[in-house]
DNA sequence: AAGGATACGGCAATGCTTTGCCTAATGCTG
DNA sequence: CAGCATTAGGCAAAGCATTGCCGTATCCTT
């Protein structure tokens, strides 16, 4: 009987382990919580019959007794996009060291929907609640009326009392530069996405300040803000050469705009990582490691992200919230578009 | 007071929306369900009490009486990856907030992972189970002797007697072949990933017998197969031209290998898609939507595969359940890199 | 051998909701 | 006005696991 899964009718329930053991209920219980007073011996009696009938507790009559599900819900507003799934794969790991189920739903960027959403979590009794943004920004709280601790991942609430677990977007710039500078690159230019999202703007702050720091400024005074996506990276960075010819190394807010960057500078001819050294942020495998060439990278760490923030909710659950916002470390992932000069 | 969600300390029980209502337990809970014999006035008596307090009935409670935990198991084997994730919104979707919660875990590929998943959502008292297989093939089914039903998705079981809801990869091939030929193309290769996969055979059976009805033959005579990525999409467009310059159009496996096809036929200086038009496959959206020129792609309408998983799931969970093998069709996305011949 | 101490394990209550059954009250009919 | 048919709503049990408390059996001590 190797499986452990091998009931076919309804599941085993303690009574049935108590009559196979010859116990009470009760003692049965014990034996297997490791409670009360018992013989070693009736304890093995105990664990052998539950073992025969694969029992294992129904969290449904555990939880009603303790008032506890031992489920946490997770809502996100980003499932099909990039951002959520490595957070969310980081918090079902860590949830499952305290044997807690993720109870998952998708928000889709609707603020009413999520509120339903919450609405039902908190129906359904789950003892904590995790917020995915779908962008590294402000968002409103959802109050402190909630009867369950809530942790804000990704995006952060914009009641400092929350606790909310974000990207280190300033760190991100800051290394992004620090490894051109290191590569000997002087002058840097910087593409990057929507100037309304503040991880960008973060992001480009960090960069200004790594620079500085290293005696530079940025190849044009500031950075090219635009849209998201591989067309603006193309526009972006003919922009950029025509007006400085002299740039010898390109950052950009993501893997989308690098693309487009590459491509610009593939048709002009133009060889990376010699001449010019590219590297985008967001580390998407897909994008980056199959590029021409593959791209250097700045990662968030987003899958550790998610495990602070299930730590975090763990820690509240537990009766010791805690308050404000943390910050991930980054790192750069090293391929091929960012090489030292010759 | 307009947000429902407004408790902060414990959540009332039925016990106290009987006591504002002024009725017993049993009588509350008639009247909130519309059962037994109430006066339509008190029935309002119980409401208006139960809209004061947020009552939601305590699902565990509710739960262990009727077996049932009114949620369901989601195991996928491929979170980070692009085919759970649709699969996932489409099966929440149907499952309805109110009425079943989706519990996520992610077995990453590993089966003994995946037995200790069940295994946990079985202790949980799920009501049935989903499975995500990360690679669109037969997979060894979990066998008959789980206590809830199992639907198979993207996956399909070994055992016929399973039900399984699957991508109509035979179609794909089809669909994007008769596209083709309805463009005038006459000189159609194939590029597609690793043989092994089950998926990659039935497209590309799939186009060829497209190609015969339409009077035609691959070019090649045969299907390029290789990897999954985007360096294969690029060796096998070389090799293509090389040996069959009279080729005028390309179905590519996957988007990833379309994208790879692109890079050459632009290196090439070759028009896409006027001199060769180029097909993907996934409809995978920051992959097709932006490249040069935008990918016109076969969606395998995943989120209609999930909806579909989960409305057979029900159905098994209500008793009748359903066997064999269901094929979701797809779709055609038309973008840039198709076109009429002039 | 008798008294007390200790080890062992059972009883009952708890958490919350649902449902079948039964009683009390109301209304109607002759 | 008496008696039966309805109607309204309460009582109790069930579903399952957990825990504090208490009784009993065993053992030790003197």
């Amino acid at each position: 009987m190797p499986t452990a899964v091998r009931t076919s009718g309804k599941l085993a329930t303690l009574a049935d382990v108590a009559r196979l053991a010859g116990v009470s209920v009760p003692t049965a219980s014990k034996a297997l919580r490791g409670q009360g007073q018992l013989r070693p011996e009736t304890r093995q009696k105990v664990a052998a019959a539950a073992e025969q009938l694969s029992f294992t507790a129904n969290p449904l009559a555990r939880g009603l007794l303790a008032s506890r599900s031992g489920t946490v819900g997770l809502v996100t507003h980003d499932l099909e996009g990039r951002f959520s799934i490595p957070i969310l794969m980081g918090a079902e790991d860590a949830f499952g060291l305290d044997r807690l189920s993720v109870m998952l739903s998708d928000a889709r960027g609707d603020a009413i929907r999520e509120q339903r959403q919450i609405e039902a979590l908190v129906a359904r009794r789950v003892d904590g609640i995790i917020v995915v943004g779908y962008r590294s920004d402000q968002r409103p709280t959802l109050g402190h009326r909630l009867p369950v601790p809530v942790v804000y991942a990704y995006a952060h609430s914009n009641d400092t009392s929350d606790c909310s677990i974000v990207p280190n977007s300033f760190l991100s710039g800051r290394l992004a530069v620090e490894h051109l500078v290191a590569c000997g690159r002087t002058q840097i230019g910087v593409i990057t996405g929507d100037p309304t999202y503040g991880a960008s703007q973060e992001r480009v702050r960090g960069a200004a300040t790594a620079l500085k720091e290293a005696g530079l400024t940025m190849v044009g005074g500031k950075a090219l803000f635009g849209a998201w996506n591989q067309d603006w990276g193309r526009a972006a960075a003919g922009a950029l050469l025509d007006r400085h010819p002299e740039v010898d190394s390109i950052l950009c807010g993501s893997d989308q705009l690098a693309l487009g960057v590459l491509d610009t500078l593939w048709e002009r001819r133009i060889n990376v990582p010699q001449d010019i050294s590219v590297i985008g942020h967001d580390n998407w495998e897909v994008l980056s490691a199959y590029s021409r060439p593959p791209l250097t990278s700045v990662d968030m760490n987003l899958e550790e992200l998610g495990r602070r923030a299930a730590a975090r909710l763990v820690q509240a659950m537990n009766g010791s919230p805690a308050e404000g916002m943390e910050a991930i470390a980054p790192h750069v992932v090293l391929r091929k578009s960012t090489m030292p000069v010759a």
